[in-house]
DNA sequence: CACGTGCGGGC
DNA sequence: CCCTGTCGCACGTG
C-alpha cells in the first residue's frame, strides 16, 4: 500500500517561549506587557529585546528591538522588564522536551523551543488520531509545566513548521495530505523556511509572491538563480515535498560565545581581557560536556558592524585552553595589524570540530 | 580540507 | 532596531 509511506509529522513550538518562562514562575505578569532583555555593558537601557509576551506585542515590542525603543513603546503601561536568564529558560525546555519525546517514535529537538515528532506508527497514519495525540502533547506540557504551545501537523518536518506557524500562540494547526497545496499555494513566498529578506526580495522582481507561484517554476530555472542545494530545496518546498526524516540530533559542532564591549576600542589589553572572559566560559561549557575541539576562531564586530571572522584549526584535538589563547592573541594581533583604524565594538570567541573524550588529557592532572 | 563570509530563524 | 547572542548551512576561494 503505497499509502502506507505517508508520515505524520508535529512541530511543536513553545509560545513566545523566554517571556513564557518569566510569567510562569511569577504570576503577577500574566496581564501585563513582559519583554525579555540582552543587557549589554554600555550603561543604563543599551542592548535588545530577546523576546516579548503578546501584549508587548500589541505595542510593536518584539525580538531584536533596542531596549530603550521597547521602553518607548511601553512607556506608562506597567511593563516588566526582565534581563534574560538562559539557564532558567534551559532546565525548563529540558523538562518539556523529557515529556514530551515519549509521544513521538523519532524525536528531533532543533532549538531551545522546538522540536520535530514523527508520530506515524503511534497514529496509525491517521490524521484523525493524530488531532488527539496533539491535543494530549499539549495539555501534558499545560498540566505538567503550565506552559502553552503551538503544534504543526504535517506529512514531513516542512509542513509541520508552516502549519505551526499558522495559528499561535496555543494552536493546532492540521495539515492533511490532500490540503498540502492549496494550503500552500496562497501563502506570501516569505512563509516558506529559508526565504528569508534578501531571498524574498529578488523573488519579487521575479514576480514570484506566493509560494503557489514559486512552484510554476521549473527545477532547471530555479537552479540556474539559486545555486544547486537552494534550486532544489524551492522546488520541493514549494510543492510541499520534504523527505528529510526527523532524527535525533547529532553532537553540538560549535560552542561560541560573544559579547559587547562597553566602548569601541583598539586597546590591545581590554581586547585581550574580553577574549580571556569568553575563553573561560568556553571552557566551562566544553569541560562540562567532556569535548576536545580542533578548531579556534575569533569574532571581531568593528564599529560599523562589519563582522571579520578570524579562525585556526589545529594539528590535534585539544581542551587546552593556554594554546588556545595564543592562538587567539594571534590571530586578534594580526587582525588590529590588518586594520589599524578601525575600532572593536563586539568580540566573539568559538571552537569548532568538536569531538568526544572520555580520558583526561589535562596536563595539569599529573601535577 | 581550511578559511572567511553571508544568510536565516527566531529568541 | 542604532543594533544581542548563538548556531548551522551553504558557498567561494585557494
Amino acid at each position: 500500500m503505497g499509502l502506507d509511506r505517508e508520515r505524520v509529522i508535529f512541530l511543536v513550538d513553545l509560545d513566545y517561549f523566554y517571556a513564557q518562562c518569566e510569567e510562569r514562575r511569577n504570576l503577577d505578569y500574566k496581564n501585563k506587557p513582559v519583554v525579555v532583555c540582552i543587557y549589554t555593558a554600555r550603561g543604563e537601557d543599551s542592548g535588545a529585546v530577546s523576546t516579548a509576551n503578546y501584549i508587548a506585542r500589541r505595542f510593536g515590542v518584539k525580538a531584536g528591538i533596542s531596549i530603550s525603543l521597547a521602553k518607548r513603546l511601553l512607556k506608562g503601561k506597567e511593563a516588566v522588564f526582565i534581563p534574560a536568564d538562559r539557564d532558567f529558560y534551559a532546565d525548563v525546555s529540558n523538562r518539556v522536551m523529557s515529556i514530551i519525546r515519549n509521544y513521538a517514535d523519532d524525536f528531533e529537538q532543533v532549538s531551545i523551543d522546538e522540536a520535530y515528532l514523527d508520530v506515524s506508527k503511534k497514529v496509525q497514519r491517521d490524521f484523525v488520531l493524530a488531532e488527539k495525540l496533539a491535543k494530549e502533547v499539549k495539555g501534558a506540557i499545560l498540566a505538567r509545566e503550565r506552559l502553552t504551545c503551538s503544534i504543526g501537523v504535517g506529512p514531513n518536518k516542512l509542513m509541520a513548521k508552516i502549519a505551526a506557524g499558522h495559528n499561535k500562540p496555543d494552536g493546532l494547526t492540521l495539515v492533511r495530505p490532500s490540503e498540502v497545496k492549496s494550503f500552500l499555494f496562497s501563502l506570501p513566498v516569505d512563509k516558506l523556511p529559508g526565504v528569508g529578506e534578501k531571498t524574498e526580495k529578488s523573488m519579487l522582481s521575479l514576480n514570484i509572491k506566493t509560494i503557489g507561484d514559486l512552484a510554476n517554476w521549473r527545477l532547471e530555472e530555479l537552479i540556474k538563480i539559486f545555486g544547486r542545494t537552494l534550486g532544489l530545496y524551492f522546488h520541493q518546498a514549494s510543492n510541499g515535498v520534504d523527505d528529510t526524516p526527523v532524527q535525533e540530533r547529532e553532537m553540538a559542532e560549535q560552542i561560541s560565545r560573544i559579547t559587547t564591549l562597553k566602548e569601541d576600542t583598539q586597546d590591545i589589553n581590554i581586547i585581550s581581557n574580553t577574549i580571556g572572559g569568553l575563553c573561560e566560559k568556553i571552557q566551562a561549557a566544553a569541560s562540562s560536556r567532556k569535548l576536545f575541539f580542533r578548531s579556534v576562531g575569533l569574532i571581531f564586530v568593528t564599529e560599523n558592524l562589519g563582522v571579520h571572522n578570524r579562525s585556526k584549526t589545529l594539528e590535534t584535538a585539544t581542551g587546552d585552553f593556554n594554546t588556545v589563547k595564543g592562538v587567539l592573541k594571534e590571530l586578534s594581533e594580526n587582525f588590529l595589524r590588518e586594520e589599524p583604524n578601525t575600532k572593536i565594538r563586539r568580540i566573539g570567541v568559538k571552537i569548532s570540530n568538536l569531538e568526544e573524550h572520555t580520558q583526561q588529557k589535562n596536563l595539569s592532572d599529573f601535577l
